[in-house]
DNA sequence: GTCTATACGTGGATAGAC
DNA sequence: GTCTATCCACGTATAGAC
């Protein structure tokens, strides 16, 4: 037995994966500034020079693990094509099963930058307006001048959602079932979407 | 005349408020993280040191900044006396006047720095909990095991607004009118607060 | 390809002079 | 009280050896 070929990894393995998948958790738990790419070595298990070798920048890097193929043109259709009568409860559900999944580390990361850095919160502003909103509230059949309204209504309780149930983590939101906060939030969402709009009534 | 009173400060001003106000604005536009001493110093016009001189630790100087007299229990009896038929309504609107309003600085300091940093999420979830949600849900004609769920999908609103106008700056939630938001929303929270809950409905 | 060594910057905190 | 000077820790990034 010339080789030991159980101890470490031999030549190039997937370390760049190793890296990403590091990078996303890091990011998506402490945010861009305060993720290091010492630290994320470390739990990648490589050197910390590698990752610039991968990546370069760190900035770089983190590109490189909010590019994820999460393409809302994809997912959105199927929430939306079933008609408008339940599409409150899909987008929530639609919407847990993304966040809950390991995509959804890289979205957290992407709020969590957002919050502290002017680029990525433009950066996230516009995917949502762009690719998100926009096209939940294109087919639907209410006042053309109503959409951004609504679609920002729409966007503030999903935005809360994740706030609440994976940022501060505010019992019972934060461990709840999926249905459970589909059937809650679900006829918000509806009712933002589809209902008329009362004229503001200063008090 | 002997002694300048017009030039520059001449002992010891208010400076401490200066340096109050400067940190506010930082950890608020910045987070605590990335908010540093040197800066705030250099916007309050004074000598690094001298924040420590003090407040002690960065620490020390986040808490004083954040514990402004915002205390929930006198704003609350106000809104939830008044019977409990638009109390989704009136809590958006003074939940809007405080964050419109200088205070607003502090709850955004708040907010930014618990997206990225543990222990100002745990200060900003017991807050929430234990002294607006506790009180706005402790006094409602609900099953009383329900009443956790209802504060937190409350909170789920409530924060994505936050988010939304104050943070992401989605439009038009950015820069609507209070009224706006106030009927838009005041609704949601009404239900979330009183309407029957219905059972999880897995589909 | 992978690692060591290091340059370079930033930021919190303290000691001590004035 | 206010400032100068300094220490120390940490993090990005690069150069270059193996």
């Amino acid at each position: 037995m010339r080789a030991r070929r159980t101890g470490r990894r031999p030549g190039n393995p997937d370390t760049r994966e190793a890296i990403l998948d590091a990078a996303r958790a890091a990011f998506a738990e402490r945010g861009f500034d305060a993720a290091s790419i010492r630290a994320i070595a470390a739990a990648a298990g490589v050197d910390p020079a590698l990752v610039h070798h991968y990546f370069g920048t760190k900035e770089e890097l983190f590109r490189a693990t909010v590019a994820i193929p999460l393409d809302p043109a994809e997912l959105l259709p199927a929430v939306l094509a079933a008609g408008p009568d339940q599409v409150g409860e899909r987008l929530v559900r639609t919407f847990l099963k993304v966040w809950d999944s390991p995509v959804g580390a890289a979205g957290l990361a992407l709020l969590r930058s957002a919050v502290n850095n002017e680029w990525t919160a433009r950066l996230l502003r516009e995917f949502l307006v762009t690719q998100v909103l926009r096209r939940v509230v294109e087919h639907l059949d209410v006042d053309p001048a109503e959409r951004a309204l609504r679609g920002g209504l729409v966007a503030s309780q999903l935005a809360g959602l994740i706030m609440t149930r994976y940022v501060i983590r505010i019992e019972p939101i934060a461990s709840a079932a999926p249905d459970t906060l589909v059937t809650a939030i679900g006829p918000t969402l509806q009712r933002y979407l589809t209902a008329p709009l009362p004229p503001p009534n200063p008090s």
